[in-house]
RNA sequence: UCCUCGGUAGCUCAAUCGGCAGAGCGGGUGGCUGUUAACCACUAGGUUGGGGGUUCAAGUCCCUCCCGGGGAGCCA
């Protein structure tokens, strides 16, 4: 008698295994019960013939769904069954018999949904939706760890900022005032660059934006890197780069799951470098040929970058924004003033940005007079300001945020689902 | 913070001009030996988000508060 996997059943025919899980689904004919069991690696429905379970099969055929239960049987191979395979029970041990569960087979609104995001993760769309975010995030620490980056946690609480204050989420922090949840860990990776060279962070990134948007979650994961001696074409090409093995090799693992999503995966097998490159005032004069009155010196809205990916088929860099509309650290063009080395990367079929990077200013007397034009306190930022003293380079970095991407990947409408436990403006449980 | 849409059975929704509050799913009971969101019959289930108002009569109209969805701004 051997314990095994469902996934493992191939290997199992017509051999009498245990398995342990969840009733998913259960139908029944008269003397005959099917229970559909979850594992956690994969479903398969069970037999339960009445004739063997004289004593308890009234009661295995009214099993609430997601009772949980440890079956003893015979793998037998079924083309009538979901997975080609199905167990007949010789035994079943109901290990707990479940209140009704709150999520059924129909419909459900999005509140009734995020208030049960405990159990809706139980369900076949998040654990197809959870599986590829793993394989995603693991794709992405070996495309850093097999092109020479070293892993730098950054701190999540935190005394300077990457942007303003006003988004960030703050804290008491005993007798040094008030510390700062992480929005960025860019400056702390400014400052491993000198040491390692090309390194880069993984971890929760909290904005106190009251954002109220699919596109938008006060809690994400964000994968930032930051390279020394790398120029702003340099960031481009390795970002393209990153982003098509990241897409390549999470759609080639994880079909079966796409498939469960109903994913296209067309537009996402044309995702290779080279991407496209437009430059700010290239996307102004596109959005007024399409009707916008946007001025020069404007942010691009979202309405703005959606019409812009319609027309490309693989994402867009959209380089050299005015400088007043971009973050203090950003390096300013030589040959633009008025203009920053930087660049967004834009999601084709509409979903819009996944990356902002930029070359980083290197010069202190220019940095340090971004850092008062921008309002912040100079004497905050002076360990930063070290970085510039002590063999300054040219360095660049970006950061991804992994839910926007995912979301992408798995061509959802609402990023809420990429993450177990989302936290938005109205909603911190569970 | 602003704009907009919504809140009716456990869930998803319907209810005409202001005129008896309904269906599907889920639950319960029974039936069916191969089901695939199984199916069939019967059955229980309601302070229509809260409060106030208009009216012979309010789920429906008005005021107000609460909760949520979508969007804007901002950003990944």
């Amino acid at each position: 008698m051997q314990e095994c996997y469902i996934k493992d059943f191939p290997d199992k025919i017509d051999q009498e295994i245990i398995i342990k899980g969840w009733v998913a689904n259960r139908r029944s004919s008269g003397k005959l019960s099917f229970l559909i069991l979850r594992d956690g690696t994969g479903i398969c429905q069970v037999i339960v013939e009445k004739a063997l379970f004289p004593d308890t099969y009234s009661e295995i055929k009214k099993l609430p769904l997601e009772s949980s239960v440890i079956i003893q049987g015979r793998v037998v191979k079924e083309d009538r069954a979901q997975g080609g395979f199905e167990v007949h029970a010789s035994h079943v041990q109901i290990v707990h018999v479940s209140d009704e569960f709150p999520i059924g087979k129909k419909e459900h609104g999005p509140d009734f949904l995020l208030k049960n995001r405990h159990l809706w993760l139980r369900t076949p769309r998040q654990i197809a939706i959870m599986r590829i975010r793993d394989a995603l995030i693991r794709h992405i620490r070996t495309y850093f760890y097999t092109n020479d980056f070293t892993l730098i946690d950054s701190p999540i609480l935190t005394t300077t900022c990457g942007e303003d204050t006003s988004s960030l989420f703050s804290i008491d922090y005993f007798d040094l005032g008030k510390a700062y949840l992480s929005q960025t860990g860019q400056l702390y990776l400014e400052a491993a660059i000198s040491g390692l060279g090309k390194v880069y962070c993984f971890g929760p990134t909290f904005r106190a934006e009251r954002s109220k948007t699919r596109r938008h979650l006060t809690e994400f994961w964000m994968i930032e890197g930051e390279m020394a001696f790398y120029d702003h074409k340099q960031n481009l090409d390795l970002q393209e780069d990153f982003v098509s093995y990241i897409v390549q090799n999470t759609i080639r693992d994880k079909a079966q799951e796409l498939a469960v999503l109903e994913r296209d995966l067309a537009p996402l097998k044309k995702i290779e470098a080279p991407f496209n490159r437009i430059s700010y005032d290239e996307a102004l004069d596109i959005l007024h040929k399409n009707g916008s009155n946007i001025e020069w010196g404007s942010d691009l809205g979202g309405d703005d970058e959606t019409v812009i990916t319609r027309l490309f088929d693989k994402p867009v860099f959209i380089e050299s924004y005015p400088k007043k509309t971009k973050a203090f650290y950003m390096k300013q063009d030589p040959a633009r003033p008025e203009c920053v080395l930087c660049a967004d990367l834009l999601a084709p079929e509409g979903y819009g940005e996944i990356i902002g990077g930029s070359q980083r200013e290197d010069n202190l007397d220019i940095l340090m007079q971004s850092i008062t034009d921008n309002g912040l306190d100079p004497e905050r930022y002076d360990w930063y300001l070290d970085l510039r003293r002590y063999g300054s380079v040219p360095h660049s970095g970006f950061g991804l945020g992994l839910e926007r991407t995912l979301t992408w990947i798995c061509g959802l409408t609402h990023l809420r689902e990429t993450i177990p436990f989302p936290r938005m403006i109205y909603r911190a449980y569970p």
